[in-house]
DNA sequence: ATTACTACTTACCGAGTAG
DNA sequence: TCTACTCGGTAAGTAGTAA
């Protein structure tokens, strides 16, 4: 589970817990001063004996003090605040990324999407790096928000799945970087942009196996939601 | 590696990043609300405001705030700070547990100590339980400081490793329980704590496959360390 | 809606110190 | 030495508000 409580208290302690954690707290009672921890969390020796004190009052430690030093030993209580911002750390770090959620609104190009598309050398990556063969021609999507123009850039810095250019007789077709993407939570695609040239920063081409206008009732001016997958 | 260095400025703004790593923003942009993040963190929208303007300054996230909203995405150096507090509390949870460390002064018993050990059904047990055949007798220490009478409270909540009590045609002898040590960072051993009989808490008796006394070349009075193991 | 400034309040920190 | 109290200054958080 993902879900992290942050509450003041925490906010406030979980430092100091950590600490005493290091110095074997967690496993056993340990002796330190006041003035020892103090320097470890960069307060003044009064902070400290002050947080000690709430730490025990709300139950994240056992405590006695004496003239010789302090006690301390961390209870269930307080080792299981530490193993919660283990695990949610950890999840963090060991999840999938979740999708970049694009939205636009539907319009027509002058359809040279097809014309490209349908390029043999093209054609043969798509069907090999995003695994189908894409209908013969690319939804438009017109950008308007502030964050979906965010968006888009950011899949202007990312790799991407790369699709290699080429030439034939007459002339060069540029490098061309994907995203698998899930339109309108439903139809597979790949949102696909052009690497050198510099297209509309507030327009993404999507392709997909099946004819996406058809499949999913588009008409021009209809928004559509794009889910754009970071990896795989 | 352990340490991990707690500064004032890890302390104040850790879950800030936190809940922004949580929301995605270690992948990619993300867009939110100064308030949106001041209720997750139970603080005010503009105490928000001003963590990220220092979040931004230094360099643990980039930003661009707009009407709209704040585009957010937390920067490599920003990450690195995540990702040292994740490896520092794995590292302290997969850690086996330090030794705990107990001084006292040799002082000599009454040398029952010796009979109990070379009883046949104790001696079975150490055999098999710690790994050697004890030598026929304690190792008497006398524990002065409050730590080390604190630590030897520790040891007598702990579990460590149970000898069975039995009984022959005269008496009954009670269950007893072990905790492997190192006598002077050099000779293997074991504490030995009678279970349910009420022993002096400011001694504690070692036993060891050879003779203490003679190999660490030890006078009634000489200061002894002891390395107790809770595990293992 | 937002962000973030200024002005104000508060609660927190740490110096001094007792036990 | 230690811990932990009182207390005053101030840094940190918030309300109001502009953009």
């Amino acid at each position: 589970m993902n879900n992290l409580k942050i509450t003041k208290t925490l906010q406030d302690y979980f430092f100091v817990l950590y600490v005493l954690a290091e110095l074997g707290a967690r496993e056993k009672t340990v002796k330190l001063s006041t003035k020892f921890l103090a320097e470890k969390l960069d307060l003044s020796q009064q902070t400290i004996s002050r947080y000690l004190i709430s730490l025990e009052r709300i139950g994240w430690i056992r405590r006695t003090a004496t003239r010789e030093g302090s006690f301390i030993r961390i209870t269930d209580l307080g080792d299981l605040q530490l193993r919660k911002v283990r695990a949610a750390l950890n999840f963090i770090f060991e999840r999938k990324p979740s999708p970049i959620i694009i939205e636009g609104t539907v319009f027509s190009g002058l359809g040279e999407g097809a014309y490209y598309v349908t390029r043999e050398p093209y054609r043969k990556q798509f069907i090999e790096k995003l695994g189908f063969d894409p209908y013969p021609g690319t939804l438009n999507l017109k950008l308007t928000s502030e964050y979906d123009i965010q968006m888009r850039r950011e899949l202007e810095v990312r790799s991407g799945i790369e699709i290699h250019g080429f030439s034939d007789a007459n002339r060069t077709y540029g490098p061309v970087k994907c995203f698998l993407a899930r339109v309108n939570g439903k139809e597979k695609g790949a949102v696909i942009l052009a690497l050198r040239t510099h297209y509309d920063s507030s327009v993404i081409e999507v392709i997909a196996p099946k004819h996406l206008r058809n499949v999913l009732g588009l008409k021009d001016g209809n928004r559509v939601r794009v889910e754009v997958f970071l990896e795989g």
